[in-house]
DNA sequence: AAAAAAC
């Protein structure tokens, strides 16, 4: 009753006025979802079999709460969340991954939809349609294969199938493959193989430095990715090292260095390593750089470069992957390859149409809470994944919603601690989060398999943030669900998200299709009437020092916020920047 | 355009 009337007072959604849309897949061919009365989608009979592999994802992902479901409905989805878990686990490799291989041998994944593959450049290779197909072709150590079926890749997505011939002869790539393809394994794969294989110029491969390096803009996808390699290595002895503080240490000595196949990195991590002179890349001879667009941006762009020139091997192979590439990065992406080849699968900057998107219109900051609160009273699929905007955000939401009795919340943002980090992506990997409240640092390439439903609390900054922030779900051939909440103050920023949904099959309401395009005037002063975040950037915040339990006031959001910036203005007047600082200037 | 992330 309660939720009703805050949802009435608080939300509109917009779902409800979804009745039928085309939905292109990526093999070119159409199909259509329509949407009943009820909310349930029904398919054409022609839909892919393999999807049919998922049928729980049918009968849950796509419906909306507004249709309803019952309490025994909900009882459901808890059990198959527990299963899931189980599956996440074996197929993402957390290091609490002990469950050993009957759980893997389950999470055999479908293939993935036949996508539209186009590739560009000198000779390109073609492609392969299995993995022993690349055995007749390239020299494959036969145990890669082994850990192939062992994991349960049975069929190449596209990516993997055209890009693994790519590297496999030793050529650059520049490679555009949406989320959840399986990008991480059409790199991993042939780098692998590749390192195995005698190198004719020079027959003591082994014993002169790191031979290859990937690269990753945060610390648990550095992390996830170098499961994926253990579990491919699995069986030789590849050296493969997961580079953080301890491990820096441990290279800092030049025979160990010797000994390394594979480096996995963030890249400040690697920079810091360099510049005490200690690290040597004149071997290096793959360099992959994972989420390349956000590796190439202002903040990193000038890491990612001194680590590309440290790479003084004049063999050295090259390629970028992410699942968008906007023309500026693209730009830099390609003078940094030589001779590259360009591989787009499907549709550049465009999310899977297996996730159901949907926007939803709350009118300001506070009248998102109560429309979460809704939602969450309502049954919905665990684990749910929650984006925000900033790490205070994450922290007081995730806090107001423990304090709302929502269970198993759980909150993730770098400005915990690093055992604060790992614990909560082991609690999620594990499937004991149910509602994970998060900032940006999870957006890109994190491998929850469980996840069905994504929600965009606070609007995405960009195109290429929407895109990945959703792709947290639908991954492998899954179903999925997005929601995107938007106020007022986003409607500079709404169409170009609202473009995003149509391209991908999701439908948006007419009015919003109709908003002129904003000149950049008009996006300045929007910007201007917004309320100052209440960030200190010179402070870090952590999950548990955010607020005192004193300044909590369950309900009320804005006394949280003054009491918040009460605080941050007292920090700031301590630091004589009191005047021009925190104020809501009128 | 802008916060977040990297040590």
């Amino acid at each position: 009753m309660e939720a009703f009337h805050l949802l009435s007072r608080g939300g509109v959604n917009f779902d409800k006025q979804r009745f039928e849309s085309d939905v292109k897949l990526f093999n070119g061919s159409s199909h259509k979802h329509a949407i009943g009365k009820e909310g349930k989608v029904y398919r054409d009979a022609e839909l892919p079999a393999e999807l049919d592999f998922f049928k729980y994802a049918t009968s849950g992902a796509s419906k909306r709460k507004s249709f309803g479901l019952d309490r025994e409905g909900h009882a459901k989805k808890m059990k198959t969340k527990k299963e899931e878990a189980i599956d996440g686990n074996a197929n993402t490799g957390d290091e609490d991954d002990s469950a050993g291989d009957t759980n893997a041998k389950q999470s055999t994944g479908p293939p993935i939809l036949s996508h539209r593959v186009t590739a560009k450049g000198r000779h390109v290779p073609e492609s392969v349609h299995t993995f022993e197909e690349l055995l007749g072709r390239y020299v494959i150590p036969s145990q890669l294969m082994v850990n192939l079926r062992r994991y349960g890749y049975v069929h190449p997505t596209g990516i993997q199938a055209s890009g693994c011939p790519i590297l496999l002869e030793s050529r650059d790539l520049a490679a555009i493959s949406p989320t959840g393809t399986g990008k991480t394994l059409s790199y991993l794969l042939p780098i692998m193989a590749l390192l195995s294989t005698p190198i004719s110029s020079s027959k003591t491969v082994a014993g002169t430095g790191i031979r290859a390096i990937i690269l990753a803009p945060t610390r648990e996808l550095v992390s996830q990715i170098y499961n994926e390699c253990l579990k491919l290595s699995q069986g030789r002895k590849w050296r493969i090292v997961l580079f953080n503080k301890a491990t820096a240490a441990t290279l800092a000595d030049k025979t160990v260095q010797d000994k390394v196949d594979v480096v996995i990195s963030t890249p400040l991590r690697l920079v810091s390593s360099l510049q005490s002179g200690r690290l040597s890349l004149h071997n290096v001879r793959h360099l992959i750089l994972d989420e390349a667009d956000r590796m190439l941006d202002q903040e990193f762009l000038a890491q990612v470069q001194e680590i590309v020139t440290a790479c003084t091997h004049e063999n050295i192979q090259k390629a970028v992957f992410s699942a968008t590439l906007p023309a500026g990065a693209e730009r830099i992406a390609l003078d940094m390859l030589r001779d590259p080849i360009r591989v787009i699968v499907g549709l550049k900057d465009t999310p899977l149409p297996l996730i159901a998107q949907s926007l939803t219109y709350v009118a300001d900051d506070h009248s998102k809470l109560p429309t979460l609160r809704a939602y969450l009273s309502q049954p919905y699929n665990p684990p749910l994944l929650i984006f925000t905007s900033s790490q205070p955000r994450a922290t007081s939401l995730s806090e107001e919603l423990v304090l709302n009795g929502i269970p198993n919340v759980d909150c993730l943002h770098a400005g915990m601690t690093k055992k604060e980090r790992n614990d909560a992506l082991s609690r999620m990997r594990r499937g004991e989060s149910w509602v994970m409240v998060s900032t940006e640092v999870m957006a890109r390439g994190m491998d929850f398999k469980g996840v069905r439903e994504v929600i965009n609390y606070d609007f995405p900054r960009s195109v290429q943030s929407y895109v990945h922030r959703i792709g947290r779900t639908g991954r492998a051939g899954r179903e999925g669900k997005a929601l995107t909440y938007f106020t007022d103050e986003d409607a500079p920023y709404l169409k170009s998200i609202a473009n995003v949904l149509l391209q991908s099959g999701s439908s948006v309401p007419e009015w919003i299709l109709k908003l002129p395009k904003p000149s950049k005037l008009k996006r300045k002063q929007m910007g201007k009437l917004k309320r100052p975040e209440f960030v200190n950037p010179a402070r870090r915040i952590g999950k548990n020092d955010a607020i005192k339990k004193s300044d909590m006031i369950a309900g009320s959001q804005r006394r949280r916020e003054k009491a918040l910036r009460e605080r941050e203005r007292s920090q700031l007047r301590s630091e004589r920047f009191a005047d021009d600082a925190g104020e809501d200037s009128p």
